[in-house]
Order: structure tokens, then sequence, then C-alpha cells
RNA sequence: GGGCGUUUAGCUCAGCUGGCUAGAGUACUACAUUGACAUUGUAGGGGUCACAGGUUCAAGUCCUGUAACGCCCA
């Protein structure tokens, strides 16, 4: 005999030990086979700045549960796992650790050194995320393990944009970007906060030009911008200034003399003077009106440091805030200030390094996402097709609208970043050396011009002739050429970036490089590895620089190809070819635009396919008080919290559990006392990391409550974080392992045998009708994403049907050795269903219970043994003839219930011990009383009763308790316990409920349109509910009469 | 401002194409403690389904409006 099973279920051991045994063996790993279906998942790559959230938990918990289903139904199934290099997040975090700790700037420490950096703090935390990941029961393939900045990922990603900027999706433009001055980056707008933040709003006026002492009068509030003012605007229909459209104004600080235009759109008649100053580098408003009205002109104003640039005149070098005062000032001097009034205003800030963002205008690259006119189709539109085609589902279906509304848009979409830690854009400049001043007469001017003409056409011809030197070849680069005395060079495969960044490097003898403290300077004629290519190069240098692009790709353009170069591509794998496209990808909503959408504009341009067919979008978890999560709120819950706490399946089911159709769920957390455990809930006022310290309210001591805090305290432990909802998977796990316990107990002699169905007695029959019922509607939950479905159904099973009353029924014929065998085999094969169906979502636990089945009884199942798995990951999925499932068996099988349940009610009304045995008998139809006869067996023991009759002519005997029920009436004898009183009392109320529902009926019935267009089934319903109440109505005033005349 | 969603028992949520005498878990109350399980068992109390109209024989469910909350986009 095998080992006892210990009285409770210990997640932690059963973690280590599965988690290892599954590793082991390989079953994660998977082959592209042809002969097999693949069922592939690509992972949302986590990033590598912190640790896996409650969002990663019930994310990667459900594409587990997908995954290990699919395995189990025999698909060759592939998580792919990896994680997201977050450009600007992850630079953020190691330069401002950087700063902290050396008080040293990105830009004192370098490029090459602080990339250097961040990889280290890449290397650590990818450990760590992907340890997290493993330790939910993450069944990815690790070893194919990816990371958007690896070489494997790099390749794709410069194809992509090489195949892009050849194709003329990619072009060079001028965006106004929410500007970082500290970091002296543009930020993304989720990555800008709002605040309500106190400043001004000031009134200037301008005068207008060639009416003297007319002035026209505007509000700002931001001063100084107006140093980049290009325009007055107003309202077309506003009648005050309509006399001065198409007059100008003048900018009284730079000279500067602007029109005065009319807007709809910025504008605003009814606001303030109605009048409104245009700055289109410095407002985003102000540049859309730009952009209907290009005549005005932009004048950019600031430094990427913040401070005013030559554009300011002798506000030129002021910082932001000063030259703010210093504007003010001059204007009031100039009598040009009318007024200010304080006015709280709301601000974006910049998340990253919590300064105020600058709206800035600067030069980005783009991908282009509208419609082209040259035939090739445009990027957006293929996207859109491909989900209204239905190629890419969403579930739920709702979120489609929002990935169309998007698209539909057909924004261009900005893709550069001015970060160092990235995938550095591929492109080359050509600055040619004209060696003109900018300074000249007409003549200079026109020789220049000629100059720049043929230089342009030249510079070009020699770059393809460096190449053509360099052995690299017509299709790896592509040259554009920009009507700004330069050109662009894009390359296309990693020959042609090294020839470049050699050529880059490469110094002409006129630029001879001076070493400090060396007398002669070094004149370096070679290039290692392109020797043969410096002549060209020398060629080329005369009279053309050229310089790699300093910024980097968006993070999601690197993302946005993960579905395919995880796979290998652009070369052409095998694993490209068999997992390609995806089967799933489940994310969440707020990336629908950001990522989905990417990815499949992506997989359509390079391979011609979607990257997935199917789109879950899983459910937010809120905090107790319907907040979303976050850092900064401080309102999270480490997941490894709560797998400390309950363990990691009463993690999984509890995700599972709150995966519903409606989508947001609350997770109200407590704080465990890490004194005593109690469990002391948090409340709002503890967010944002308010409160420090806590007392646990039990044991009076004092801890630290549960947080993203960023150190440790020393003197205060901090407490685990935990959440009732979690206890019930807890309390699932640990039943299933008990049922298990108490089957093992009792498997001695077991022999596997084929059972046919049709003969078994009606709990075993009503058992496997409910199995084949549970395991179908569990397949068609998994299928439609109806994740919660799958937690209460299977719960519902194992519990209340298979431990409540299987189970219970078991153990008398358990006892009797001629039932014996047949009730094991049941009980075997049904629990090895459960143990399987169960698997998915909580392995852990699964595994445990499957192996020591398998030492006891290794050759199980229904309705014919067969050898069990080693390891239930990779059982099969269960699947029970449709024969099974039997209404009638479960009707009657409810009949017994509804009995028994009745029985046992009389006896707690009375609080009648559980070992008193009661006398029961029951009257009702002569068929259903020949089947409880039947049942009599199993009612006995269920109810506790001695002695028990069934028939059609049963009489109530005197002092008895009733239960009344549509298809039968029992009485319970209780001789000397009745309480008429109650009972009279008790009978009343449900009698009034009764007759209420029968009013109802009854009313419905009497409705000639209810019974003439009401479907025939429902009017039958609805008449037998009006007889059944009728005779329980009967049955019950005659149980009151009696009562009261006893 | 536009879009999407939510509002059902103290709490967390089901309730899909209208047929409900409105469910589950938890919390609460009572009883039960030596043979699977107190991370348990048995039973009980607890809801005008946010509000107002409408459609329908019939509305928690469909439509319109209102309020509150949440998210996304401007």
């Amino acid at each position: 005999m095998p080992t006892e099973l210990a009285k409770t279920y210990d997640p932690k051991e059963a973690q280590q030990k599965w988690l290892t045994l599954w590793e082991e063996r390989g079953y994660f790993h998977s082959e592209p086979d042809p002969d097999r279906k693949p069922y592939t998942i690509v992972i949302p790559p986590p990033n590598v700045t912190g640790a896996l959230h409650m969002g990663h938990a019930l994310n990667n918990t459900l594409q587990d549960v997908l995954i290990r289903w699919r395995r189990m139904q025999g698909y060759n199934a592939l998580w792919m796992p990896g994680t997201d290099h977050a450009g600007i997040a992850t630079q953020a975090v190691v330069e401002r650790l950087i700063f902290s700790q050396e008080k040293k700037t990105r830009h004192e420490i370098g490029r090459d050194e602080l990339v250097k950096r961040i990889w280290a703090w890449k290397d650590q935390y990818e450990a760590r995320i992907l340890g997290q990941l493993r330790s939910i029961g993450a069944s990815c393939d690790w070893q194919r393990t990816r990371f958007t900045l690896d070489p494997i990922c790099a390749k794709a990603v410069r194809e992509t944009f090489f195949r892009m900027f050849r194709d003329g999706y990619i072009y060079r433009g001028k965006r106004l970007v929410n500007w970082d001055a500290q970091l002296q980056t543009s930020v993304s707008d989720d990555e800008t906060y709002t605040e309500d933040t106190k400043g001004g709003f000031w009134t200037f006026k301008y005068p207008v030009i060639g009416l003297p002492s007319t002035f026209i009068s505007f509000s700002t509030t931001r001063p100084e911008t107006m140093l980049g003012d290009t325009a007055l605007c107003v309202h077309p229909s506003d009648d005050r200034y309509k006399p001065f459209l198409g007059m100008k104004a003048l900018q009284v600080l730079t000279g500067r003399e602007i029109p005065i235009i009319a807007d709809g759109l910025l504008a605003d008649p009814t606001l303030g003077t109605g009048c409104v100053k245009v700055t289109p580098a410095h407002d985003a408003n102000d540049y859309a009106c730009y952009t209907r009205h290009p005549e005005i002109g932009i004048i950019n104003i600031l430094n990427p440091d913040g401070t005013i640039n030559a554009e300011g005149r002798e506000f030129a070098g002021l910082d932001r805030v000063k030259a703010r005062e210093a504007v003010v000032k001059k204007m009031e001097e100039l009598g040009f200030f009318e007024g200010k009034e304080d006015r709280v205003i709301p601000l974006k800030y910049s998340d990253r390094s919590k300064t105020p963002i600058e709206p800035y205008l600067s030069d980005q690259w783009f991908v282009k996402m509208s419609d082209r006119d040259d035939g090739k189709p445009g990027l957006a539109q293929m996207a859109m097709d491909a989900v209204t085609s239905g190629r890419v589902k969403f579930f739920p279906e709702r979120y489609a609208r929002s990935y169309l509304d998007w698209l539909g848009e057909k924004r261009d979409w900005c893709i550069s970043r001015q970060l160092w830690w990235g995938h550095r854009i591929p492109v080359w400049s050509g600055i040619l050396k004209l060696g003109f001043s900018g300074i000249g007469d007409e003549a200079e001017s026109a020789a220049f011009g000629a100059k720049a003409a043929a230089v342009r056409e030249k510079a070009p011809q020699e770059l393809h002739a460096f190449f053509k030197a360099a052995r690299v070849n017509p299709d790896e680069y592509v040259i554009r050429v920009d009507d700004n005395n330069s050109f662009w060079c894009c390359t296309g495969s990693e020959r042609a970036e090294k020839a470049l960044t050699a050529l880059q490097a490469y110094n002409y003898p006129g630029d001879p490089v001076v070493k400090e403290g060396e007398l002669y300077p070094e004149w370096p004629m070679s290039m290692p590895g392109f020797e043969d290519a410096s002549v060209a190069a020398s060629g080329m240098k005369s009279f053309c620089e050229i310089k790699r692009e300093e910024d980097v790709l968006d993070t999601w353009f690197s993302s946005a190809l993960w579905p395919h170069s995880t796979l290998g591509w652009p070369e052409p794998t095998p694993e490209v070819k068999y997992y390609y496209p995806t089967s799933t990808l489940v994310t969440s909503r707020d990336i629908i635009t950001l990522w989905v959408a990417r990815m499949v504009i992506t997989g359509l341009y390079n391979l011609n396919d979607v990257p997935f067919h199917h789109v879950y979008i899983t459910p937010k978890v809120l905090d107790g008080f319907g907040e979303g999560m976050s850092k900064s709120k401080g309102n999270g819950v480490d997941p490894l919290d709560i797998i400390d706490l309950y363990g990691t399946d009463a993690l999984r089911f509890g995700m599972v559990n709150l995966a519903t159709e409606t989508q947001d769920t609350r997770l109200p957390v407590t704080n465990v006392c890490p004194h005593c455990g109690e469990q002391v809930a948090v409340k709002q006022e503890h967010m944002y990391l308010r409160t420090k310290k806590l007392t646990c309210p039990k044991c009076k001591n004092t801890f630290r409550p549960g947080g993203p805090w960023p150190t440790e305290d020393s003197e205060l432990t901090t407490a685990k974080q935990g959440s009732d909802r979690f206890e019930v998977g807890r309390n699932f796990a640990n039943k299933m392992w008990n049922a298990t316990r108490f089957l093992l107990m009792n498997l001695e002699g077991y022999t596997p045998a084929s059972v046919d169905v049709d003969t078994l007695p009606i709990e075993d029959r009503w058992l496997l009708s409910r199995l084949a019922t549970v395991t179908q509607a569990t397949t068609a939950a998994l299928e439609g994403y109806h994740f919660s479905e799958v937690a209460r159904g299977l719960y519902e099973f194992v519990w209340s049907e298979f431990c409540d009353w299987y189970i219970e029924m078991s153990k008398g014929r358990l006892k009797d050795v001629a039932s014996r065998p047949l009730a094991q085999r049941v009980l075997v094969g049904v629990l090895d269903g459960i143990l399987r169906l169960v698997q998915p979502v909580m392995p852990f636990v699964a595994e445990s219970l499957w192996q020591a089945l398998n030492e006891v009884a290794l050759h199980r199942g229904l309705p014919r043994p067969m050898d069990a798995a080693e390891s239930v990951v990779i059982a099969p999925w269960p699947e029970y003839p449709e024969a099974w499932i039997s209404p009638v068996v479960e009707a009657r099988f409810a009949r017994l219930q509804e009995l028994v349940r009745g029985v046992r009610e009389v006896r707690n009304r009375y609080q009648v011990d559980d070992k008193t045995r009661l006398d029961v008998s029951v009257k009702a139809g002569e068929a259903i009383a020949t089947d409880f006869t039947e049942l009599a067996a199993f009612i006995g023991p269920l109810a506790g009763i001695a002695n028990f009759t069934a028939g059609s002519t049963i009489t109530k005997p005197k002092q008895a308790g009733t239960v009344v029920k549509p298809e039968f009436e029992a009485f319970v004898s209780l001789a000397g316990l009745i309480d008429v009183a109650a009972e009279v009392k008790r009978l009343e109320k449900q009698l009034a409920d009764k007759r209420k529902s029968l009013d109802g009926a009854r009313a419905k019935l009497a409705n000639e349109k209810f019974v003439g267009s009401a479907p025939a089934e429902v009017v039958q319903q609805q008449r037998d509910l009006a007889a059944d109440l009728e005779a329980q109505i009967r049955a019950m005033e005659e149980n009151l009469r009696d009562l009261k005349e006893g």
C-alpha cells in the first residue's frame, strides 16, 4: 500500500516537486511536427523594469490554462515565453538608480556605459520575472525564451524597418511631442499624468498694425510661449473681430508681424476675450490650427533642455520658468499687460521625471498608416480588414470595436524615441560638405545652389560605389535623397550596417584625430573588415559625412513583431512555417491599439498572414474600492504573497474564477499580521503608501502594511497581503486532496474492469451523467474563453456532487463485499476524470493526486480501464459518451436529494441529534413510491432514518414534521418534540409564499393573451406549476389543521 | 465631448438567445468534533435585481432616459 496522504494539502511541497519533474521530462518543450496540429500562444512579454503583479498573474494563468488544456487535447502546444526591453521605462529606472548612487547623469556616463548598465539590470530582472512566471506554474517552452532586444529579435526589427523604408512606409517628419526637458526625451501619452497645479491666467494685448491705438487682447496660461506666436485667432462668426481679419498684429517682444486669422475649432467666442494667440510649436491645439492654416508658420522657441533658444531674442538662454517671469515683466514695462488672475490649471507631467511636459516640435520617424495612392495597401486598412473579415476574432466581441475605431483614424505611428536603450534606427544621414557660410550675395547663393545640386546628385553615387567596394549588395540598403541638402541611407543587413559603421568611424585624412598628450595626430587609412573599400570611402568622405541616427525605435515596434520574430523570422525557419499564425493572444484591453493592432499590421506586412486567430481580452483586477491597481497608488498585490499564503493552485483558481464576461472585478485585500496571522482589512486611506505603520487589532504588535515599498524597513516587518477570494481555491484543493485521501484508504483489493453503464446502479449513472455533462460544459466553456464558468462548474461538480453526495453514498457500498469492487472502479474512474479536468487550472494538486492514484490504481478509467499517463500534464483530455447524459436519471436523483434535504431540515429545525434515527414515511404516487423504496438503502444513512416507508396511501402520523414537495409529501415522526406554535407559524409563512406564487401563475393562465401567444410548453409549465402549488397548498393546509386540532 | 462597460444578498460575483417561486461563494446564525476533510458537515435567515418611463401575454434580462462609478479615445 502507498503511504497515506497527509491530512491537508501542502501546496509548497507540491509546487517545488512537480515543477522540477515537469521541466526534467520536457513536457513543455515543443518541436515542429507536421503530423500534429500546433496550438501556439506567444506570451505578452512582461517588461524588465519590475516584478509581476496581479494583472500578470491573471493573464498568464489564463494562457497556461489554455495551453495545458490544448496540450491534453493532443495539440502540439507551444507557449513562447520572453520579456520586453520597455525602452523608456527601463532606461529611466536605471538612470534614476545611477543618479541616486553616483550622482551622475546619463550624459556624464555616456551612451555605451549606460547601455551596458541597463543590460546588467535586464539580466537580473529578467531572471526574476521568469522565475516568478515559473512559480505560478506557467508551462512555457523555456528553451525558446526570447527578449525583444536579443539578436534574433533585432534581426527581425532591422528587416522590417528596412522593408518599410524601402516600400515608402517610413518617413521623417515633424511632430509635436511630449517633451521631458529633464530627461531630454519625448515621452508617449501614456507616460504622462495630469495634475491640477497652481498657475496663472494672464491677459495681454498686441497692437494691430495699420490702426493706431488699436489693440487686440487675449489670455494665456503660458506667457513665455508668446515668443513663438505666429498668429492671433478668433472665431469666424465673432462680429467683434470681423474687421480685423486679414490684418496683422505686432508680436511686441520679437517684432514679428503675425496675421489675425479665423478658426472655428480653436477660438471660442464665449471664452475670455474671444481671441487666442497661436503658438503652433508649443501647443497641441495650436498645432492643429497650424495644420489647417500652414501659411501662419511655425516657430520653435525651446532648446532640448527647456531653455529659450535664439528665436526668443533677448530671452534666449533663460530657463522656461525664468523666461515666463521675464516676459511678463517686459510686457508690463511695454504697457501691453492687462491683468492676471490665479488659477488652478490641469498640467501634464512626465511620469518618468515628475517634471512638467513641454509640447515640443521635433523631427521624428513615422510609419505611414493611411491609404496609399500607388497601389500598395494602407497598413491600417489591412489590419482593419483582418478583423472585419473574421480572420482575427476578439473575445469578448465588443473589443473589436475599439480596435476598428482606433485604426479607422489611420494616424501615422511615431516610431522614434530619443533614448539610448532600444533598437537604434538603422538609418544614416548624409551631410554634404558644401562650405557655404549661409551669408552672401545673390551670386554666391546661386553658385552655392548649383554646387549643392551637383553634390546632392554625386553623393549617393559615391555611396553606391562604396557599398560595391565593401561587397554589400544593392538589395541590402536603400538611399533616399532628401530636399534638405542631405540624404538618408537605410541598411537592411548586418554587413551593410557594419560597413556604414566603419565608414562613419573612418577618418578621411583631412580630419586627423588628435589624441591628448600625443605629439602627432593619427591618420587612419584603413577600415578593419572593409580594407578594400577604403579608397571609395575616402572619395565619399571628401565631400560628405555620414552619421547614424541617434534615436532608437519605439518599444512597440519590436513588440509588434513578437509573434514572428520569436519564431526566427526573417529566416525561413521550420518554426515560422509550423507555428505561424499562432492560435490565441491573451492580453489586456489597454494595449489593443498599442500592441494588438500593430502585431496584426506587421504580421500581414511581413508574412502576409494574421499573427493570431483569436484575441482574448482579460478582465481587469481592481482593488477593493474599485480602483485600478498600480505601483503609484500602492494598492497592488504581489502574486507571490498569495502563493505563499494560499498556494499556487489557489491563486490560479482565484484568477480563473474571476475571469467573467463582465470583465472588471474587485479584489478586497487584507494585510496579514506577520506576528499572529490575523487578516487586517486594507482601507482606502492606506493608499499611496501613506500608512507606514499599522497595529494589529488582535495581537497589538505593529507592522508595515504590504505594498510596493522601494526599500526594506529596518524596524518593522512588512506584512504580506491576502484576500479571502483565494480561500475558495485553497479549500477546493484541500477538498480534492481529502476526497482522494478517502479513496486511497478504501482501495484495498481494487481490481480494474470495464463497466457497463446501462446496468449500473442509479447513483453511478447519476454521477456519470453529471460527469459527462460537466466535461462537455468545461470543454465548451474553454472553447469560448468563459473561464469563470470552468471554475464554477468544476467546483460545483467536485464539491457538491462528487464529495457531498456520491462519496457519502459510496461509504456503505465500500463496506459491502459484493458492491465494493464496482464502487471502487467508479470512484477511481471519476476521480481520474476530475483530476484531468482540473489539471489546466490547478496543476499542482492535480499532479499530486494523479501520482498518488498511479501508485495503487494505474490501470483505471471509464468505461474501460487503461494505463494512466505518467503525468496528468500529458494525460488525454476527458471525453465521455453523450449517451451517459440522462435527464431521467438526474431527475430521479434530484427527487432523492429533495427528500433527504427535507428530512434533514426537519431534524435541524427540532435540533434532533444526528445520531438519533427518525422514522420517515413518504406519501407519493405509485411509481415514485416504488422508486423511493428501491433507494431506501441510500436514503436511510444520508438522512439518518430508522424506519422508512413509502406508498400512495400513507397517512400522516400524529406529531410529525412535514415536508411538502411537488411530487411527494414526507412525514418525520417527532413524538413529543413538536412545538405546535412554532410549526404553525412556519407553515403559515410558507403557505403565504406558496399562495402568492399560485396567484401569479393563475393570473397568467387567466390571461387569454398569455395562453394564446406564449409557446405551448411555457403555458404547460405554468399549468404544472399551478397544479403543483395547489397540491402543496392543500397538503400544507391539511397539516396545519392537524396541528391545530392535535 | 465621443465610445465601451458596470450598478443583483453585508462583501465578491453568476444569471448567455425575455418564461425566475432570482442563484453561488463568503460573511452571519444554530447545531454537529475521534475514521476523507474544521481549509469540515448539516440546516437557517438575508434581495421591490440603481432610478424613471416604454415594448411585450411575460422584463433582472430588450429599448429610451436619468444618476453614480470605472476604463479607453479626444
